[in-house]
DNA sequence: CTGAAAGCGCTTACAG
DNA sequence: CTGAAAGCGCTTACAG
């Protein structure tokens, strides 16, 4: 763990601060009682709290929570890594974690990985020296467990968001998680009742986690109605928008071709949306198909896609709190004796919009 | 400035964190020289410097940067504050933000105000507690420069972006905005050019900066095309998705209507779009329109929208350069005699999709 | 090239 | 209820 100074960091130029100090002397009382006040110990006479509130505020104190989280090894922080901020479910998500932090008086450290885990390892060691109490870390892909591990192991509370580390289990950190499985499902249970048979998963890569639970969640609904998949059916491609148009050709490269698809999420639902119409098949029309995320674009595409809704800003919330209830607990429980690393699972919800409202029969017309 | 401690701040309850003084007992030499090595200085024996480095690594060593700026009065953390991380164009900054920082060896403190100029305060005020060396802030609507001004004047330097603060010229604080003016300008002439000459303002409230900027942009268009805008062809409404499509209705009041309307952003672009289907129109067909921002939803709603694109993620790359400038010059001249503030205002870019392709007759003929 | 000492701004027992 | 003193983990002159 090399830790290393700065290449660059600013030295404050400004006037001298106030200080504590500073604050005593203006109004005549020790450097104890103005941190008393400061601290809103009862302890203070109401006389003396006034005088010292108001010395306080006339000189424009500016709390140093740096050096009084190094004498009581306290620290009111906590950081976030992410994959990506342009990402709007991360985007999202972050915007809930700062919520759920704020409200409890809590700052954030945020940081992005970029889903390298050679950045994801620097920035988190970067946030790392900043002393935070707790961390949340969507990991990058191919993270490497023991190295984080090694980083931020056992010093704070963690959760991990999103994707599941290899191993490492009994690492003893939480984890907060979709409903993957359930949610692949629910779309294609839906794409079922509209009468389709022959429907295909389309995107994402078979060993990444959350590829993996959506596609059994697809099988667990095909199999409940007593269909065995076609493995054609199931066409691999990167998560983005532009390898999904590319690759829309091969749900079609055999014969009978599926008439819908349940796609990876909706980056790659609208991907395939523009590749079918390259084909001059029409989302919603010639062929039904569902996304996953329900990004803000879904409700706007041509046609609005049918979706999983996964509440981003909500998780978010529900990650900040989480990790604040540990911070809590280890103030009652030193020792961690009863702490259990805990995985939850958060529910997901299908979105009807049109692109999956195709009949499978107009589906095979245009195909014939 | 009230200074308050954390209603919760979490203790550290893990085994006692190493130290200096751990490695440098745990390899025979003085706490000063280990310092110099995590210093980097090349003063030290390249020998001890090994010699230390390896122990770093065999005791786990985490730099304390809370502890060391205390003392060095350096700080490497740069705040962050933004209305709202769910807004794409504030995300997308944020990550430009990030990623500039994250280049520089510096950490980004991130809070987000909601439009609050309350929330704004004291979001702030937290932040500063952590001693960043630089913050960029984009401020709430109605926020009271002279507050924000007693919380961080001099401290450090500070960037403002997007929305210039009412009045306050001379506080020192530099300010990176957008080419409203031109930007709007660019999409007027754009439905000029198509042969549109009753083209309406439609959204935004007229005493915000950006919109009075936007407007003016628009003006000089029709102003240079020898078109005095009628005053109903300026609609206000508030920017936001919902509200846009309400107001629709009021572009046809007179007879006779518009055929092109310029919108204050691509929010209120997508609720004229869907208010016009709703009464029958169709956007890019019937009425041309134009949006601002380039959000990602804007080129896959139907029809896409033609925009101008002003690159948040560069903006949010330029602030943090801007913002690590300052701080560079600051410790060559502490007494910044050479520091004016500066306004720098970034370039706009029109993007052209089918939004804005309705012929002008066809408009009218619709209409009649 | 290396070490002993002071001090950054706070909090926290401990006396009184 | 208030104050004097020690110490959190580091850096920085200053000696040597």
């Amino acid at each position: 763990m090399p830790a290393r100074r700065p290449s660059a960091a600013a030295r404050a130029t400004t006037a001298r601060r106030v200080t504590l100090s500073d604050i005593a002397a203006g109004c005549g009382v020790s450097r104890s009682t103005v941190s008393l006040v400061l601290g809103r110990s009862p302890l203070v006479h109401a006389e003396t709290r006034a005088k010292v509130q108001a010395e306080l505020d006339r000189q424009g104190y500016v709390y140093h929570r740096g050096a009084a989280s190094l004498r009581s090894r306290a620290s009111n922080a906590v950081a976030l890594v992410i994959n990506d901020l342009s990402n709007p479910f991360f985007a999202e998500f972050a915007a809930g974690v700062d919520a759920a932090l704020a409200e409890a008086g809590y700052v954030m450290l945020l940081g992005s990985s970029g889903e390298s885990p050679e950045r994801q390892q620097a920035v988190l060691a970067s946030l790392v020296e900043h002393d935070p109490a707790a961390a949340i870390l969507s990991p990058a892909e191919h993270s490497d467990p023991a190295r984080l591990h090694r980083l931020i192991g056992a010093r704070m509370p963690v959760l991990v968001f999103n994707r599941a580390l290899d191993a490492a289990a009994g690492d003893g950190w939480d984890f907060l998680g979709l409903d993957n499985r359930r949610g692949a499902r629910l779309a294609t249970e839906h794409l079922l009742g509209q009468g389709h048979r022959a429907i295909a998963f389309f995107g994402g890569h078979r060993d990444s986690s959350s590829c993996g639970e959506r596609r059994a969640g697809y099988r667990d609904a095909l199999a409940a109605a007593g269909i065995a998949p076609d493995p054609a059916w199931l066409v691999e491609c990167a998560p983005t928008r532009l390898e999904a148009a590319r690759q829309a050709g091969a749900l079609f490269a055999r014969d009978p071709a599926p008439t819908a698809a349940v796609c990876y999420n909706d980056a790659v639902a609208l991907g395939l949306m523009s590749g079918l119409a390259a084909r001059g098949r029409r989302a919603g029309v010639d062929f039904a198909l569902t996304g996953f995320d329900d990004i803000p674009e879904a409700a706007v595409s041509a046609p609005p896609l049918t979706t999983i809704a996964v509440a981003p800003r909500e998780r978010g919330m529900q990650a900040a709190r989480l990790v604040l209830e540990r911070l809590a607990e280890r103030q009652y429980d030193p020792d961690r004796a009863t702490q259990a690393p805990r995985t939850i699972v958060a529910d997901a919800r299908l979105v009807v919009r049109a692109s999956s409202l195709a009949a499978p029969h107009a589906a095979q017309g245009t195909a014939a």
